[in-house]
Formats: structure tokens, C-alpha cells, sequence
RNA sequence: GGCGCGGUACCCAAGUGGUAAGGGAGAGGUCUGCAAAACCUUUAUGCGUCGGUUCGAUUCCGACCCGCGCCUCCA
């Protein structure tokens, strides 16, 4: 079965699959980066990594695009008030955010793109409009886009711009734009602002030329698909199909894709609202980067997703389920042979995995499907029905699902503890407040074996005198009749 | 005002014209020297309200109520 995939551009769930090669070329609108990332920027960038996930777990080759906005008025504003160029604003932004995709196990695409190195081609692009008579330069230097010049504008955001023509003179005495629909493709310089000089003249391009440029650049006048968030469907992603298909006559991406807010504690993000969290607050909280990604993918991503702290609570519960499960099964030492009821849990929770996903993406049922296959197999191990011949399928299916999910591997205390540091060196967190160093591996299993020891010596005060030792050091020890299981809590 | 989305158990949430997935929490139980762990079982005669279509609707249609998003920088 094919994947089946909503377009904003059509309105509806279609197939979706690459035009050439069997490699889907798409662009994502990536970060602005003058802030840290939060949560909300995050849920999309994660919906994004599933969908390219799945696309390969689905035997496509990628070409994915994202840029990083590291030039807007915002950036332009901060980086003079702190007196500092805008790389040097923007750097550590950028870096931490690529650190934070990291903590999410979000996949980098194959190609990261600056907006500050496609200047000149933006600068060329603009240019090239304007020899078509579709931008126009106005007297303090800076170009707009002629939005009546493309009939097409409004197609992905269903918006009605009849009446919008030449004319329709709404509130235009401001900028000298011919109509007040018409938007910035190259803003003049500011006094005391940074700016670049250029073909056209010395400026700084505006917000939504750069992804028109870069996603052409990298992936030709037509692609596949263009993902970001909801919001950016108007104006952003109209106008870079108004820019790109009026230049070049063709289509500009076959297929959009945008991901819905996210909501926080039922209502909209917003630092005024104080429900504001960027991944690191979260961290340095002590949320586990594993259950927020747990939690940002359990909800399919054209619905709104209500981010709660009970919510994070029950997402770290399920990864933990997922957790344990992993260890049981490979841990256990099983008689040889095989169980049907195990072979065909298993080769059903692959099979309704893929198909959920092939629908829209629907990770609320791929999920359903493995915790099912859990389940099913908890009980033949329970009791003692399940062969050794069962484990590659069960395993198999598990790691179908986390080639997508990605949260099994346990590497949450490293990362915590990273941002622990980070928020040490920034003075946000006091040296008392950071935990002390993670106990070692090594140390837990040597206290492991001296408990061990104790117990069958049938010291039970030292033996539960060591895990109470480990237990206050954050190490859960589970006794199971395949032996000693621990985990980090 | 324009465009769009959603209201399913205590919470999150899937889904279908034919009788409600999954996760969490609660309750009960199994295993265990013990255990906060692990595992199992169980929890909606009902899917916002009222009408309509139908042999049959949570699922289709209509109206209404409620919540939310976009329309301006915003993932």
C-alpha cells in the first residue's frame, strides 16, 4: 500500500510519492534562530522526522532541504542591540538548536542551509522578477512583490484575493507599495542596521525569498514536498509559491505538508501567558527527552496536541512499557522452537504498524499496533509459552517501531544532564541545584553482584540495604526469574 | 467577519453505517524472601445536544452549544 498523505495544497489525503529516482526531494522550513527552540517548534520538526522516517522505512531515498533563518528584523534588531554581527547573535542559537534535535533524535536532513549564504541568489532571484516586471523596486531601495501578477495567489491558503488588483488601493500610503497585498521580497537598509550589498542594491532580503531560493537551489524548480508548521501556510508558504511559480512557470512543490500547534495546558503558547517552554526548560525540569518525544508523536500531527505535564508523565509510562519489554524478551532464555500466536503477533503489529502509518501518518495507531504485539506477548511469557524461535520477529517489529518513534535506546540521562550543565554555565540552574554525577554502569552492576551475593547468602537486610543504596542513586532493580534487570528512573 | 479543525471513559487518544483500539490513572490479582518494580485482568449499553435519513448511526445529513487554530511576527 501506498502512503497516503493530506496536501494543503488540494484539501485532501492523497498518495504520496516522489516524481523521480525513487527519491523524495523536500524542504522544511527550519528555525529562526534568535532564540532556543521550544516546544512548539519542536512538535513540528518531529512530525517531520517521522515523516522521513517513514519514507525510508518505506524504501525511498531522501534529499531533504532545511534552512536555518539566520537573517529577519528580529535578528537584524537583537544583533544591534547587543552590538554584535549577526553571526555572532545568531551562532550559538544555531547550535543549540541542532544540539536540541539531537536530544529529540530528530535526524539532520541531508542538507542544512543558511539564509545568510544564498544572499546573492536571493539578490539574483529578485532580479530576475523584476526583469518580468513581477517585483518592483520602490524609491527607498527596497522590492516588492506584485501580487497581481500571479492569479494563482491564495490556491494553498484558499484565501480570495479577487479584488485585490490594481486598485484596490487599501492603506498603501505607508510603504508606497502599488497594493497593499503586496509583500517585501528586499527591504533597504535601517540606520545602524546590518545589511548586505547586492546586484539590486545594498539591503537585506525579506523572510520568505530565502526558501523560494534554497529550495530551488538544492531541489529543483519542482519537488516533491515542502513541510512546516500550520502558521506558516499564509503568508509564508503563499508567497513562496506566488515568487517561484511566477518565475519559472511551473509547479513549486507538489505536495504540502503542515503540521498543527501545539497547544500548552489547552491554550496557545505564549510567554505572556507564562505556559512557554523551550526543550531545555523542560530538561533542566528533569522531563526526559524520550517521553517529550514520546508525548510530541503520540498525537497525529494534523491534530492539535494538547502539551501537559500529566500528559509528559504518561508518555515517559509508555517509552518505560516499550523499555521493559525490550529487555524482557531479549534477556529471556526460552526453550527452542517456535509459538504461532507469537510469530503472528508479531507479524500483525508490522503490518497494522505500516498500515497506520500509511495513513496520513496516523502514529496513534501505529503505536496501538505495538503495544498490542506487547502485550499478546507478555502473556505467553507469563505463561512460560513463548520460544526462542519468537524473539527476532518480536524484537523485529519493535524495531520496525522505533525506526520511527526512535525512543527505546536509553540515553535520556546523558542528554539530561548536558542540558544540566549548559544551564549550570549560563547561570540559570546554581551548582546546588545540578544532581550529583549519574552513578556508572560499572559501579551499579559491582553493587549489583555484591546484592547478588547477598541474596543468596540470604542476607536479605544487606541485599535490600544495596537496592534501597541504588534506589536513592535514581537505579531501579527488578528481580525476574531471567535474572537481575535495572534501569535508570 | 472570512477560512478551517475538534468535542469518544478519570486523563491522553484510535476508529467504524452493524454494535467502542491503545497508553496512563484507579481497582483486583499473579510472581517474589520482600518490593516502590514487572506482568495479567478489569473499567464507556455509550462516543457534545436536539432532530433527520436508515432494518440499524458514535460513524451520514441538518440545526444548535462548547473549545481551538489561521487570517499580523509566530513551528
Amino acid at each position: 500500500m501506498p502512503l497516503r498523505l493530506y496536501n494543503t495544497l488540494s484539501g485532501k489525503v492523497e498518495e504520496f510519492a516522489p516524481a523521480a529516482d525513487n527519491t523524495v526531494r523536500m524542504y522544511a522550513c527550519g528555525p529562526t534562530v534568535y532564540d532556543y527552540g521550544h516546544i512548539g517548534n519542536f512538535r513540528t520538526f518531529v512530525a517531520v522526522d517521522i515523516l522521513r522516517r517513514f519514507l525510508r522505512q518505506s524504501g525511498f531515498k531522501l534529499q531533504h532541504v532545511m534552512n536555518i533563518t539566520d537573517v529577519d528584523d528580529k535578528i537584524i534588531r537583537n544583533a544591534a542591540r547587543d552590538k554584535k554581527t549577526v553571526q555572532e547573535y545568531t551562532r550559538k542559537y544555531e547550535e543549540a538548536f541542532l544540539e536540541d534535535m539531537g536530544s529529540l533524535n530528530i535526524e539532520r536532513p541531508e542538507k542544512l542551509v543558511r539564509a545568510t549564504e544564498h544572499i546573492q541568489e536571493m539578490a539574483e532571484f529578485i532580479a530576475e522578477l523584476e526583469k518580468k516586471r513581477i517585483a518592483y523596486r520602490t524609491e527607498d531601495g527596497s522590492y516588492y512583490f506584485r501580487i497581481a501578477k500571479f492569479p494563482e495567489y491564495g490556491k494553498l491558503s484558499k484565501k480570495d484575493f479577487a479584488g485585490m488588483e490594481d486598485g484596490a488601493r487599501v492603506d498603501v500610503d505607508e510603504y508606497e507599495k502599488d497594493s497593499a497585498r503586496d509583500f517585501a521580497l528586499w527591504k533597504a537598509p535601517k540606520e545602524g542596521e546590518a545589511f548586505w550589498e547586492s546586484p539590486i542594491g545594498p539591503g537585506r532580503p525579506g523572510w520568505h525569498i530565502e526558501c523560494s531560493v534554497m529550495s530551488m537551489k538544492y531541489l529543483g524548480d519542482s519537488f516533491d514536498l515542502h513541510a512546516g508548521g500550520e502558521d506558516l501556510t499564509f503568508p509564508h508558504h503563499e508567497n513562496e509559491i506566488a515568487q517561484s511559480e511566477s518565475l519559472t512557470g511551473k509547479i513549486f512543490s507538489r505536495h504540502w505538508m503542515h503540521v498543527r500547534f501545539l497547544l500548552v495546558e489547552g491554550e496557545k503558547m505564549s510567554k505572556s501567558l507564562g505556559n512557554f517552554y523551550t526543550l531545555r526548560d523542560l530538561l533542566i525540569k528533569g522531563h526526559k527527552p524520550s517521553a517529550i518525544r514520546f508525548l510530541l508523536t503520540s498525537v497525529p500531527y494534523r491534530k492539535q496536541l494538547n502539551f501537559t505535564f500529566a500528559g509528559l508523565e504518561q508518555g515517559a509510562k509508555s517509552v518505560e512499557r516499550l523499555r521493559t519489554f525490550d529487555a524482557r524478551i531479549r534477556m529471556s532464555q526460552l526453550p527452542a522452537g517456535t509459538n504461532p500466536s507469537a510469530q503472528e503477533a508479531a507479524a500483525k503489529a508490522k503490518s497494522e504498524m505500516r498500515a497506520g502509518m500509511e495513513d496520513d501518518l496516523n502514529t496513534a495507531y501505529a503505536s496501538a499496533a505495538i503495544f498490542d504485539m506487547v502485550r499478546e506477548a507478555n502473556i505467553l511469557a507469563d505463561r512460560g509459552e513463548l520460544r526462542e524461535g519468537d524473539k527476532t520477529p518480536l524484537l523485529e517489529a519493535l524495531h520496525q517501531f522505533d525506526e520511527i518513534f526512535a525512543v527505546l535506546k536509553d540515553d535520556d540521562a546523558e542528554k539530561m544532564k548536558a542540558a544540566m550543565e549548559w544551564a549550570r554555565s549560563h547561570g540559570i540552574l546554581k551548582e546546588s541545584d545540578i544532581p550529583a554525577d549519574a552513578i556508572s554502569d560499572a559501579d551499579v552492576n559491582r553493587l549489583i553482584e555484591e546484592r547478588n551475593a547477598a541474596k543468596k547468602a540470604r542476607d536479605f537486610a544487606r541485599s535490600d540495604a544495596i537496592r534501597k543504596q541504588l534506589a536513592d542513586a535514581g537505579i531501579l532493580v527488578e528481580d525476574t526469574k531471567d535474572g537481575i534487570r535495572w534501569k535508570r528512573k
